[in-house]
DNA sequence: CGTTCTGTTGTAATCGGTTGCAACCAGTCA
DNA sequence: TGACTGGTTGCAACCGATTACAACAGAACG
């Protein structure tokens, strides 16, 4: 039943060849001859000869592989620029391993997520996910026996790695913007994790839209999230208890929106109504949301594309100057603000 | 900057022993004393050591890789199963392998996904997508060179490959027969692709719903669609131009929900006022979708789960009969119906 | 016609672990 | 004391491709 798979010396036997001849015409073609090639071809076309990725990777040294670290594979954010690299990278032959560095249900395992950055895993590393383990952290500042690594709208302040990441503060700003051009005054915020850079960042834009707009900042309208839908809906019941409610609200991820609206509208609330909302991250489903969402565009295929390219640039040049000069390139792409129909105009 | 990796010589030097010895250290700790195995260890710390993957897959004749072809990376209805499915296998020590065998932008390249099937690139294989070129077909069924293989949610009819899979007739009979309940009489019906497995399935509990509900089947109410909210949002069109117009939509997917209901939404009407909707999959965004949607739950974790689990145990027996008893193992993962706010009862 | 060059092919070492086999040691038993 | 046992360890042959190097043939040249 199982027999055993053809190796390169079946087709070199088949073929009237050596397997060095038969290796380079798969690996360098160029180097044969055309009529040998042609009869090499035909061989392994007969014995149904498939290369065996595990001899080449060890005698080439190197995996074959990218490795793409995302924080949470089920979010819809993450797994479309997922996405996009997997079609950027894999037409190239390299193998496009996923490694949920948060997986549901278990804890983060940071062991294990080491394990992926070695560069005998990979030949190359995309990371979605700025929260990184300090042990590596210190791998990546040192010369440590990393791959060539990306990073990917997230990042670790204070490192010089190659990134593609939006303006997070422009886009947040843009937000903010938008609310006051429609003349609200009272204006909450819903955050991310405290510790993300995209929080930050994108704190410290809502701050300098409030400031652009001539509306001083209340801190106790900054609430917390984390990005997800729940932590929307909990925000909700801050906003509805507060006394001078806020007409306006900019939510740092559109699934925080989705969870303040729908919660809002549980308590027979209506957006934009009762209140203007503005999202971030303009995922698939905002478009297509009740009321559709007012939100941040962020370019997922952009983002993912470009980290793919940039990546596959790193590994194709050994040259350690040329790697220098990329070292600390950050690549920003732009955000624009899509209006929907879930902000209006103050009465 | 990049000296070379440690190998195993090196530690076998470091620690005074063959590399023998070390790498029994490490494959079967109990064939080693207590006490070299220490020392075994104290040397890897020392020296920095990883284990080259290539070259021990090499050996061990396999690839240390798990394959799953999903259909679309993006679409969080299957991230989210991909999800499942790492948190399953990674931690085992097998690398997961994503594959989306219609990434977008390109056309489905059917040459590839050949490609990572044959098992020199994967130990095992998890396929999300029912629809695979006719060569690999045949390469199933037959006694191909293909690894252990696993069908989640599609399959192929006639086929007996072990997979997991929920019972979508039973979830559409549900669906329907919560409207019937609610006492509505016509009754809408937006499918999937004409091909797919689970649109034939979903159509088919529809039709038995329908029957045992007493409601004549019209056909020209069972409009077409893809899954995707823009063909959601196209049979909404549809929809508005029946000079009857049914008071209940059954879609085949959230996402065909949410198209339907935002295109309503655009054209001033409103669910569940003046059409009830019910979806299926139960995706994330359903349960704080404006209104609420009314939903057929799939097991997503259980799916991709179980897929796991199963692949697992087919590739630890080497044992042909026990393979050949789960050969054509369906394993039938419950559907149920989540009631919420996109439903109600006819005036 | 001898020499050099170019293009093609073969030989064999190599990548870095794993594992069958044999050697060895200490302890047990007769 | 000698045979035997079971537990550890080392030797060396693999796994299947790639590639440096050498060999060779034919062309081009003086």
């Amino acid at each position: 039943m199982n027999k055993p798979l053809p190796r390169i010396r079946d087709v070199a036997l088949a073929a009237g060849v050596s397997t060095a001849t038969v290796s380079r015409a798969l690996s360098h073609p160029e180097q044969v001859s055309r009529e040998t090639r042609e009869r090499v071809l035909a061989a392994i076309d007969a014995t149904g000869y498939t290369i065996n990725q595990a001899a080449r990777n060890l005698r080439r040294r190197r995996t074959g592989a990218v490795v793409v670290l995302v924080p949470n594979l089920a979010n819809p954010f993450f797994s479309k620029i997922l996405s996009a690299i997997a079609a950027e990278i894999a037409p190239i032959g390299y193998n496009v391993l996923v490694a949920d560095t948060a997986p549901q249900g278990q804890e983060r395992d940071d062991e294990r997520m080491l394990g992926y950055l070695s560069n005998n895993r990979a030949d190359g590393l995309i990371l979605l996910d700025g929260h990184l383990p300090d042990e590596l952290r210190r791998d990546i500042g040192g010369s440590g026996s990393l791959p060539p690594l990306v990073f990917a709208c997230e990042w670790i302040e204070g490192l010089a790695t190659p990134s593609v990441v939006i303006d997070n503060a422009a886009g947040a700003r843009l937000a903010i913007r938008h609310l006051a051009e429609l003349g609200h005054r009272r204006i909450a915020h819903i955050m991310g994790p405290p510790t993300n850079v995209l929080t930050v960042e994108r704190r410290r834009g809502t701050l300098e839209g409030l400031a652009q707009a001539g509306i001083p900042a209340r801190e106790d309208w900054f609430l917390p999230g984390d990005f997800t839908m729940e932590s929307g809906a909990a925000a909700a019941h801050r906003w509805l208890a507060c006394d001078e409610r806020p007409t306006g609200v900019f939510c740092q991820s559109d699934e925080m929106a989705f969870g303040f609206i729908s919660e809002l509208h549980r308590n027979g609330l209506s957006v934009p109504r009762d209140v203007s909302v503005v999202g971030f991250d303009d995922i698939e489903t905002a478009s297509r949301y009740v009321p559709a969402l007012t939100t941040v565009h962020q370019p997922r295929d952009g983002i993912g594309t470009t980290a793919a390219r940039m990546l596959l640039a790193l590994m194709a040049k050994d040259d350690e100057a040329a790697v220098a000069v990329n070292a600390g390139e950050r690549r920003l792409l732009p955000v624009e603000l899509v209006v929907r129909e879930s902000t209006r105009a103050v009465d």
